[in-house]
DNA sequence: AGCGGAACCTGTCGGC
DNA sequence: TGCCGACAGGTTCCGC
């Protein structure tokens, strides 16, 4: 579900909510195969701690709790962190509540149960963090950094920009998109792009970030902001799952293909 | 080492 | 209506 903008709203959101508050229990709904661990030592850990900031690492969620702890989270493709007052019972697919002292509840709601929970101590020992690479809205995100670090590649553009390792963040939607607008076919190979098309790539990956997070992301199915209100950038699409439909440019039908068992939509005319 | 494909889990939609 | 396959905004694991 969320990518990056969708994260970054997510944050932002639950940062205004919850920071200064406590957590005063945790009720598990159902932990398999969402939360990391033994599930007591989760649920005591988290007890009686209080959140002093939230922030978002590539599409990682981090809670950062006083006495010292932090919970990373992550919402895969459809977990959803809900504010709510008190409930009388769990709605179907409520994962996990965090009762908090203000009387409200942090929800943690997930139909695929893809998403995941983990306590740590320290950041440095999760290991998924360790892993990702750099963040597109930094000013290391340049032309030579991807020149440099995939010269030799053979891989195609779509997965390279799919993969976390060197740019994080993004996603199914943002990189259709991404390379639409800085009309780069998704089947070039990384190693064969140049200079110039690099800097278009890295151009149009932050300008439409930017413009996602302006607009609180995008609501393709069931996106939703911390208080149930969809994203706007949806409006913005120009080929995501518009197969078919005339491309803004030339009017020609966007194309849909299948590159490592996901969608990717694009212009065949406008992208080279 | 690095790649593509299967797996994780649940729901929806379209075709027959 | 019922069944079946394809597909869904992500990541990890397992062979090759």
């Amino acid at each position: 579900m969320p990518e990056l903008p969708e994260v970054e709203t997510v944050v932002r959101e639950l940062g205004e909510e919850i920071i200064g508050d406590t957590i005063s229990s945790v009720e598990i709904f159902r932990s398999n195969p969402i939360v990391q661990g033994d599930l007591d030592a989760f649920q005591q850990q988290m007890s009686g701690r209080k959140f002093i900031d939230v922030r978002r690492r590539a599409k990682y969620l981090i809670f950062h709790l006083e006495p010292e702890k932090y919970l990373v989270a992550h919402l895969r493709m459809t977990g959803k962190f809900i504010i709510s007052n008190p409930l009388p019972e769990p709605t179907k697919y409520n994962r996990v509540w965090f009762n908090l002292k203000s009387n409200r509840v942090l929800i943690f709601d997930d139909i695929r149960c893809f998403g995941t929970l983990e306590v740590y101590a320290k950041l440095s020992d999760s290991k998924s963090l360790k892993k990702l690479g750099i963040e597109p809205l930094s000013a290391g995100l340049t032309p030579e950094y991807f020149k440099k670090l995939l010269h030799s590649s053979k891989r195609e553009i779509k997965s390279i920009l799919l993969d976390q390792k060197f740019v994080v963040g993004l996603g199914n939607i943002y990189v259709s998109e991404i390379l639409f607008r800085a009309k780069i076919h998704p089947q070039r190979i990384a190693g064969k792009i140049n200079k110039k098309e690099w800097s278009r790539i890295v151009n149009n990956t932050q300008y439409i970030l930017q413009e996602a997070i302006k607009n609180n992301g995008t609501t393709i199915s069931d996106f939703r902001r911390v208080d149930d209100k969809t994203g706007k950038f949806q409006q913005f699409l120009q080929v995501y799952d518009k197969k078919e439909e005339p491309c803004p440019e030339c009017g020609l039908p966007i194309q849909r293909i299948v590159q490592q068992q996901r969608s990717t939509y694009f212009c065949a005319e406008c992208q080279r």
